[in-house]
RNA sequence: GCGAAAGUAGCUCAGCUGGUAGAGCACGACCUUGCCAAGGUCGGGGUCGCGGGUUCGAAUCCCGUCUUUCGCUCCA
């Protein structure tokens, strides 16, 4: 455990140093949990989106593309459940650090006078007998009206501080109500807190005049709602999938450990629609499908498994997570979803459009099944650093540390470095690395000793290093260096190119 | 949100009971060397998170505040 604490620490620390990560906002004391990537992150991460996209799109004939706006109708968030299930103000007692919704506390409150009134008209019934009018003595016993002119005006200060989202005025009702916390009985509470999991702004453009309007959730309303257009436009035949890489942001109350949970972050999402009955046949495709593809990256297949949710989410029927060893353990990585058809009927629903498909072999209509993988893209590059990141003693003693990315995946492919800066080595390594930087990352360097370098090289996950001494200049030949051997070969200049790029085939 | 810890140079940190800031590494220039983090010379860089208080004098003591990290809580 403090190992693991420890691994994730010297990852930060490394992904800092080296130019991955960085928190973002650094010189005004930083953001929490939220991070920018550096100059090596960036393209380790376009990298991992590449061969995403390739895997999803460019190797399937029925998967297309789509990059979708994230301000999106607002009426998405309804149809999808999003408004609803996550727009409560809450509030903690600070005595038993319990987290109550605020109306419900003030609802809870109305049903204890509600019961004393009951109690009431129950006890008059008992002794009127047969003639007891029920509406009449609601109407005249004055204690009964107290009562209901108390719930009355508890209902409308609640009501209308809950429509204008007053959350101060929700507090202050209830401190005049005196309600104390049902566990420790304090009235000890905090502030209320709208606790929604959307970020929201306004959007002034909106005929209904300022609107409020929400920065997604998650990337797959905007599928959901091209469906249509993507269908009919791209002729698409079920079953197909619509394939997405984006942004989505998450208000959480606590963001950590780094990458892994942050409030901005970017999802790699395939909606696959398929015929209602066929879905759990594809659900099945897609996990050993997405399976493989994590297999094929080279990590070992040890650092995964899947995790069967026990509780499906409202839209699912069946959900399975890929898991990854991260150094806080097994944590979820990827999701793999049967959504049903819920959210495109959800959204023929609320649109009025109909969401349908004429299947010709069956020559019915029908509104497609969804199978969802979603995964992480921020996720994806902290388990490739997790797995990369080695601490290594070498035979004569010291220490290196060398981010072993697989090589397709590495953010810089080949340095090009002259073994010293005269005798015209740097002319000649400057040659082969404008010769080489069209195909490939290359990084160029002529500072500090080769060893210095060389491990400056590891420390980014370069896999190749190629040197350049006084034997180039009279046959041509140069070393090349690779990254977890530390061996070296002596080629040809010209063999190069096909020598790099046939091991960085080799890998995927 | 609650609890704890921390905030001094790019990084890791030192600075004892108050006397106007240091080290190692890193960085820049030059010299020397030349295949796995070499050596030398010179140099750049910090209003010690921020605000206030005590004091002749505060990085140091006191109060407040902000931020980060960890634990709890929460988690479609």
């Amino acid at each position: 455990m403090t190992n693991n604490d420890d691994k994730l620490k010297k990852i930060i620390a490394h992904a800092k140093e080296y130019g991955f990560v960085f928190q973002s906002s650094e010189i005004y004391d930083g953001l929490a949990a939220a991070y920018d990537y550096g100059q090596y992150g960036v393209e380790l991460k376009n990298n991992i989106k590449n061969y995403w996209w390739k895997a999803m799109v460019q190797n399937h004939e029925n998967i297309v593309g789509l990059d979708a706006a994230i301000f999106m109708h607002p009426t998405t968030w309804k149809a999808s459940g999003h408004v609803d299930a996550f727009n409560d103000p809450m509030i903690d007692n600070k005595d038993s650090k319990k987290r109550y919704r605020a109306d419900v506390l003030v609802e809870d409150y109305l049903a204890k006078i509600e019961a004393k009134v009951q109690k009431e008209v129950d006890k008059a019934a008992k002794r009127f007998g047969d003639s007891f009018d029920e509406k009449q003595f609601r109407e005249t016993n004055p204690r009964v009206l107290e009562n209901l002119e108390k719930m009355e005006d508890i209902k409308k200060r609640l009501y209308s501080a809950m429509e204008e989202e007053r959350l101060e005025d929700i507090k202050t009702l209830i401190e005049d109500l005196e309600i104390a916390c049902p566990i420790s009985g304090s009235r000890n509470w905090t502030d209320v807190r709208q606790f929604n999991l959307m970020f929201s702004t306004e959007m002034g453009s909106l005929s209904e005049g300022a609107n409020k309007i929400y920065l997604r959730p998650e990337t797959a309303q905007g599928i959901f709602v091209n469906y249509l257009n993507i269908q009919k436009t791209g002729r698409m035949k079920i079953p197909f999938g619509i394939a997405q890489i984006g942004k989505a942001f998450r208000n959480e109350i606590v963001a950590r450990q780094f990458v892994f949970r942050m409030r901005e972050f970017e999802q790699m999402e395939m909606q696959f629609f398929v015929r209602p009955g066929e879905e759990l046949t594809w659900f099945e495709y897609w996990k050993e499908q997405r399976m493989k593809w994590h297999h094929d990256m080279g990590i070992p297949a040890t650092e995964y498994r899947f995790h069967e949710h026990d509780k499906l989410a409202h839209y699912a029927n069946a959900a399975f997570d890929i898991e990854f060893n991260f150094p806080m353990g097994f944590k979820e990585l990827e999701g793999i979803h049967s959504r049903t058809d819920f959210d495109l009927k959800a959204h023929q629903e609320y649109s009025g459009k109909k969401i349908q498909y004429f299947d010709p072999e069956l020559n019915e209509s029908y509104v497609p099944y969804v199978v969802e993988t979603s995964i992480g893209l921020d996720r994806t590059f902290l388990a490739v650093m997790t797995y990369a990141y080695q601490e290594e003693k070498l035979e004569d003693g010291s220490e290196r540390v060398v981010m072993k990315i697989p090589p397709f995946l590495a953010p810089i492919k080949v340095a090009v470095l002259p073994l010293i800066k005269k005798d015209g080595l740097p002319e000649k390594a400057m040659e082969i690395f404008d010769s080489l930087k069209t195909d490939y990352m290359c990084f160029y360097e002529e500072k500090d000793s080769i060893g210095k370098r060389y491990r400056r090289q590891d420390a980014i996950g370069t896999p190749y290093c190629i040197t350049v001494d006084h034997q180039t200049t009279e046959d041509n030949t140069v070393t090349i260096r690779e990254r977890d051997s530390m061996k070296q070969d002596r080629i040809g200049i010209d063999q190069i190119s096909s020598i790099v790029s046939e091991r960085l085939k080799s890998n995927k």
